[in-house]
DNA sequence: AATTACTGGTATGTATACATTCTGCGAAGC
DNA sequence: GCTTCGCAGAATGTATACATACCAGTAATT
């Protein structure tokens, strides 16, 4: 638990987050201003604070009276929202190609995928690194949609540990799994990207949302596994049962 | 300004979120704590939690060292908004004929459009009895999705006043213009329904989006006109200059 | 002259006492 | 037996005093 220089609202905050994600707290818990107060050492107005931005970010619900329920995801939300990401990294790559993306950003993303490459056809992949660099390239499609409102909505939902793009890869066992994974990836990410350069916007639409369809099928790939192999999934730790 | 049973919160919340959709406060302007507790005769605790709720809500933005700033929105972000409804409700259509929308709202649907076609065939349209069926049909489109996740992200963008479905109607001067483009969008409520009904996704789908692409017309027709004109548009008095 | 360090003012952050409201349980009344 | 009233407690809502952090302006030092 860090205690650097952070405002007593932020550790707060930092503290109930890690407890939502990992699955500490289960969905439909409520979360009591005082108890919380009394057991993190900390008054209650940052507690307050903390719990208003969980909110805010989506893990946790008001209730009806006032107070704050943890937020509960089943399966079917975490389908729902993989493929929400889908759509919106669709409309991103569609307007990108309506729009015309910066060459400037065009030109650092296909720098992002010859880093990325590199990364992938080591021996070892670094898992860290191609996590970072795909965050990269994402990040750089919204960017190119040159939509504020888009990008905003996107960042929104890749919040959610499970829907963020680089979720479940680090979770594959075999290495020849992980590695056609990401080579297929990469594939669709040299597909979109040359759809957009090239002003396609239905087929750089349709295969952005193909790529998140993959993210879908890792999830329920995972899922289909025993319990046991399941319990390592870190994303999945916050899951309803 | 209503005083009923509310708490200071949400005497705080409503007082500034009508500023702040009526143009009273112009995007960009940092809202104080101090000052405005001063002047809404509220301490500072609860102002501070309806400033959290409005950035929840997308009006605020929380600036770098804490302190809230008044969301500033260009043309370009109100059309991309309204483009962003068509994608999430179109999203919603075809869930709705992928995954079989229930009888019983489909039904619901069917005399809802009933009621909107008494209304519009009336020589005075009553515009918010209009209002109020169109939200309705709307929001039994997203229930029809059966997908929480994606009902909570229209819901989120809907709450903007200017991406509301009924945004824009009140507006249109000529009887005869404003028939019409009900017309138009009851013949495309028909023809989302029917492809629901029929299973057709991708149908379903376009039609959604095109649906709300009349809407996005509807504001640039609104904005060609003389800044006279556009001075009762409330929907649209939040616009940055 | 440029840079830095001090300082006053102003902003948010925090703690806490007090107010209010809600809820669940139990007893009284129908 | 069921409903309702009311009470107790526990929860959130509110006010406010105090702490801290940040910024700008100014003066001192290099």
């Amino acid at each position: 638990m860090p205690d650097g220089s952070l405002t007593q609202t932020q550790k707060a905050l930092i503290t109930l987050r890690q407890r939502i994600l990992g699955g500490a707290l289960s969905g439909g818990t409520r979360l009591f201003e005082v108890a919380l107060a009394d057991e993190l050492q900390i008054s209650r107005t940052p507690i307050r604070a903390a719990l208003s931005r969980l909110a805010e970010e989506g893990l946790l619900e008001r209730g009806k009276g006032g107070g704050f329920v943890v937020r509960s995801f089943a399966l079917a939300d975490v389908v729902d929202t993989i493929d929400l990401r889908g759509v919106l990294e669709g409309t991103a790559a569609r307007y990108a190609a309506e729009r015309g993306a910066p060459a400037a950003a065009l030109a650092k993303a296909q720098l992002v995928l010859r880093d990325i490459d590199r990364v992938i056809c080591q021996q070892v992949i670094d898992m860290e690194a191609y996590s970072a660099l795909n965050t990269v390239f994402h990040g750089l499609l919204a960017d190119m949609a040159q939509s504020p409102t888009l990008a905003r909505e996107l960042a929104r939902i890749t919040a959610l540990p499970f829907a963020s793009p680089s979720a479940f890869l680090e979770d594959h066992e075999r290495l020849e799994t992980l590695q056609r994974i990401l080579t297929v990836a990469q594939a669709q990410h040299r597909a979109i990207l040359d759809a957009i350069a090239n002003r396609e916007s239905g087929r750089a639409e349709s295969l952005a949302r193909e790529h998140a369809r993959a993210a879908r099928r890792n999830v329920e790939f995972l899922l289909s596994q025993e319990a046991a192999l399941r319990e390592g999934v870190s994303s999945l730790a916050l899951l309803a049962e």
